[in-house]
DNA sequence: CTTGCGTCTGTACCATAGTACTGAAAGACA
DNA sequence: TGTCTTTCAGTACTATGGTACAGACGCAAG
């Protein structure tokens, strides 16, 4: 099999293939005549492993560390396995990120009017308000809180936890109280902590909200 | 305002602003003395905006085009309602992308068992597959018309359960809406079920109510 | 014998969002 | 006056996932 018809096979470009071929995603061929490279039958299967891992959100160089793991015969089905879950986790970090964004905007047209002059229109106020109410988590969930106010830090302890994603969503219910700048949960330590405002804020109320969600909250310090 | 001080003020680079400024985000200054650019206070805000709309997930060149329509002082806020409503659609197609790729994924680590040869592992199986019957399962809803009351049932399809506490939570949250007589929930099936009083309560209320915590839902009819 | 197709290597290019660096000019401080 | 910092213009470079093209080679049909 030559290069094209492999493209045509697998439903790519000839040069996407050699592009593979220099990241490593496809194994070198023979070149048994004029150099000019010839495929196995099992190459059409290996660009199709690219193509399904890709759908699922592998980069490239990812891809690579993929293959080279089912190219090691010693590798064990775990490190799969954990690489599958980092990835998952990944994504889920980014549906949240996404959801955030998604409310936001949502907000943003249904409070705009929709005609009228620029001055008095909503979404204008609030991309250009120096202040953050709008602010999304970031990409990788830390979000500082560097206003002048003092702030205060509680330490609680988070029973009912039964995932790292109970403990995102602890994490939005804290932050979602009005006077708290930042919150992080950990399924692991099965606590979670938060900044505050506490001039805004009891604790009492961060307790409250978390057990509104049905998760028991104890303040620890 | 020399750009040093701009940058340090806005946070951001120097080199930054002068690529913003060739992008058209930032206005060209005034350059009295020796060629140095002197801003006005007011750029200060617009790197904000410009912030702010990255956040949202405006690209760089949608950015320009959000400034340009607000310097016009013919434009309608109905367009800025518009460039909004056409990301969230983005948005929200992205999400629903990111949620089946969620789906496959929790699947695949699922059902791997996490230890042996990779001759049996199924992710190396899922991946390799030339069908795509792992990719994007479809959920079969189950229709039920509740015809004896003046009361309606929905059942919507969730995303973002990580255990049946996620569920429990996800029951609480729709059982919390004004006017839902009952909800259940099930992490295996990744969906939930509401009764309601369809005078009293839209389909879209009970979705944002899961959303509000962080899942995503969606009405399946 | 010439055209045309497929292939080869190597490099340049697209968008995205910047970052880094070069060499020159100018102001501030000791 | 010498050094330090800032600024300038312009270009090159990062990562990501390819695409496109130049110029050369081989093979086959007309």
């Amino acid at each position: 099999m030559t290069i094209g018809l492999l493209a045509e096979r697998a439903g790519v470009g000839v040069e996407t293939i050699r592009f593979y071929e220099r990241k490593g995603l496809v194994d070198q061929p023979k070149r048994p005549l004029g150099g000019v490279r010839v495929y196995p039958e099992a190459t059409v299967e290996r660009l199709e492993f690219v193509h399904h891992a890709q759908e699922m959100g592998f980069t490239l160089r990812e891809i690579g560390e993929l293959v080279n793991l089912q190219a090691d015969p010693s590798t064990d089905c775990g490190e799969l396995k954990s690489r599958a879950a980092e990835k998952l986790a990944e994504i889920e970090a980014k549906l949240v990120r996404l959801a955030a964004i998604r409310k936001t905007l949502r907000q943003l047209v249904d409070v705009c009017p929709g005609e009228g002059d620029l001055e008095q229109c909503s979404i204008v106020a609030a991309l250009a308000a120096p202040s953050d109410q709008y602010a999304i988590p970031s990409y990788t969930a830390t979000k500082n809180a560097t206003k002048n106010a003092p702030m205060k830090s509680t330490q609680l302890q988070i029973d009912g936890m039964h995932c790292q994603g109970c403990a995102k969503i602890v994490e939005m219910l804290l932050t979602a109280v009005p006077g708290v700048k930042s919150a992080s949960a950990s399924y692991a330590d099965h606590g979670a902590k938060a900044f505050y405002d506490p001039t805004t804020v009891e604790p009492a109320a961060l307790v409250a909200a978390v057990e509104r969600a049905g998760y028991q909250a104890t303040i620890q310090a």
